[in-house]
DNA sequence: GATGAATGAGTCTTCATTCAT
DNA sequence: GATGAATGAAGACTCATTCAT
């Protein structure tokens, strides 16, 4: 789209902003944000440190740019791969969707420590914005949308979604960083179990 | 202002550790833990920077205590409350409690914003150490064991406590402190619900 | 907007210097010459920043300019004033014109702030130097040079002259700006009287 | 009066606090204050920087401090000088101060130069308070008086008074440290006939 | 001429913890 | 036991100026 000279200055721009954001992802996860002095990110994307303000107004705005990406990133990496998922009965993809979004979170623990603060809110609010989510995201909503309208509190929907929103994240956080009060392979079953009673 | 009699000295000194704890705790709650220094502590209880030393390892082990007991407070004032709840069925009892607790989180919101990260953690230990407690928690965690065995994964038991205290603390939290997504006053009847679907 | 007719491209040169003052003035007096940034002067003046520094050494270099530039102003509005007065003896006329000086700091007050450090000394070289100065001024230095040479210092003339410079300024920002020791309003009758009695 | 134990530890305290003035003064008189940072206060004063900041809450507080100190130095310098002044006329003694002040500013520029924003105005406070102030002072204060009482404004004494500062400090000031528009020899005269004037 | 991205030294201030008295 | 003076590392953020394009 953009003429090769032109582009180029623009991507070098890009360039450094991105550098700043894998540096201070990986000293993020690394040693976590309160550890990670803006010198040190500044250090690992070799600019100097004025440049970390041409593009950010303080820590905490790289810090909440980058667990928003990072977790909208995981959002959909779960959602990719419950996209296969063909169950005759609603119940069932919801509840392996979730199944989905705990394996996501497994993969990456030093990424589930740092945004496990935000990330059953994050859920909750992909799940309500209607726009701008991949069709994957829309049809579940779907599903989920006919399970409360069958239920006995169809008014409530909203309140039952962020209910096993947060269900989900704390106890997956909890067995998977801390494995307490149990690893993940003993908590799923219960977890996936409790998702479903409130579900039906 | 001094005793006269002896045994004043012992209570001094205990004196002067509650004097620390009760200063930090004051502010703990109306300024948070990180906006407090050990000087504002020290100050607030009108004893030398290096007292403060003698009787806590750091500002963290101060806060950690305080947030135990607070913690262990608040689930007794649950409990009391709780303590005449007379319902003919096990499931009533338990869904009663969690009311109860609900009630009390929203009686000491300051409070709540100080523990809430430990709550669920410190609720579920409670529950689960069979001795130093008190009647009232013995006799729920009866009821509570009573029904997981009537259900299909009793030796999950302890998992689907953790399960409940998760879900209590973070729907209570997030409805009481943040009112979000809704006010407890539209949250609670979702959090017991969800409570009785996922124990029955 | 663009000029159809050459010239337009001195007149745009010129133009950029302009703009750069004319924001330049605005955020000194509003907030302060420390305060300003040269990014708030460029955006200001919607240029880029190397620009700034195209037309300029400095930041010091635009502020020294804007004084300078303002400072004469102040002093020829006050001439204008003071061209009508018409008194029978010299006395009266140097006085008058102090007099219309100090309504002219009172008109502008955040212009009084921001140049009083440098009045009373570009005050005092207006008046001395003989070329490039309006008949008013000119005429006035005839009057003052009358006076003196009545007096008993006929030597000394410039240092009075530069002692009525001096007390008129630091009298008049305190009484306008800080109103201490008292307003202009009672503080004009000292000034004038003293001046007065200096001269006579 | 202090036990000469218990005087060692209060001492060492004063101590530190006086080194970092020492440190200041010294510094703020040789480079200015702008020029001059904590870290080169602590320096010099060979505490570290934490130490600053138990006794001063601020750059800004250690300069006022240091300003407000030598500002009562020098008028109390001069002060002393005058009080052999044995003239038989009020206007001699108090014009006999100004010539002492302008010694004592004379014999310190770098000073002169620190202190010279605040010195009329703090010279005229010194003046103004009946009390807490020496006899001399006091004396001075009286002879003015009479002079005031005996003119044609004797409501406007304090205006006259500050008048008179101001107008010493600023030629002083100009004369001494810029050498304009002549040096203190020449100036010297000018000022005290000024002030004659201004007060017969 | 014009741009604006990049620089990096420089500044103040906070605070948990120690230790000599 | 009690004190409180002393520490000094750490940290976030600013801004005048330069220079490659």
């Amino acid at each position: 789209m953009r003429g090769r000279i032109a582009g180029g200055i623009a991507a070098k721009k890009k360039e450094k902003r991105d550098r700043l954001c894998e540096a201070a992802e990986t000293l993020f996860r690394d040693h976590g944000a309160d550890a990670t002095a803006v010198e040190d990110i500044v250090r690992g994307a070799g600019v100097a440190k004025g440049t970390f303000y041409l593009y950010f107004r303080s820590k905490a705005d790289i810090l909440s740019e980058i667990v928003a990406a990072k977790t909208a990133e995981m959002i959909h990496r779960a959602l990719r791969k419950a996209e296969s998922l063909r169950f005759p009965r609603e119940i069932d993809k919801v509840v392996g969707f979730v199944d989905e979004l705990v394996e996501a979170m497994r993969r990456d623990v030093p990424l589930l420590e740092l945004i496990h603060h935000n990330l059953s809110w994050n859920l909750y609010r992909h799940f309500l914005s209607r726009t701008g989510n991949d069709a994957t995201m829309r049809e579940l909503r779907s599903r989920f949308d006919d399970l409360m309208r069958e239920s006995s509190r169809p008014a409530d929907a909203e309140l039952v979604l962020f209910a096993v929103t947060e269900l989900t994240v704390a106890l997956s956080y909890n067995a998977i960083v801390r494995r307490e009060p149990a690893g993940i392979a003993r908590m799923k079953p219960v977890l996936l179990d409790s998702v479903r009673r409130i579900l039906s």
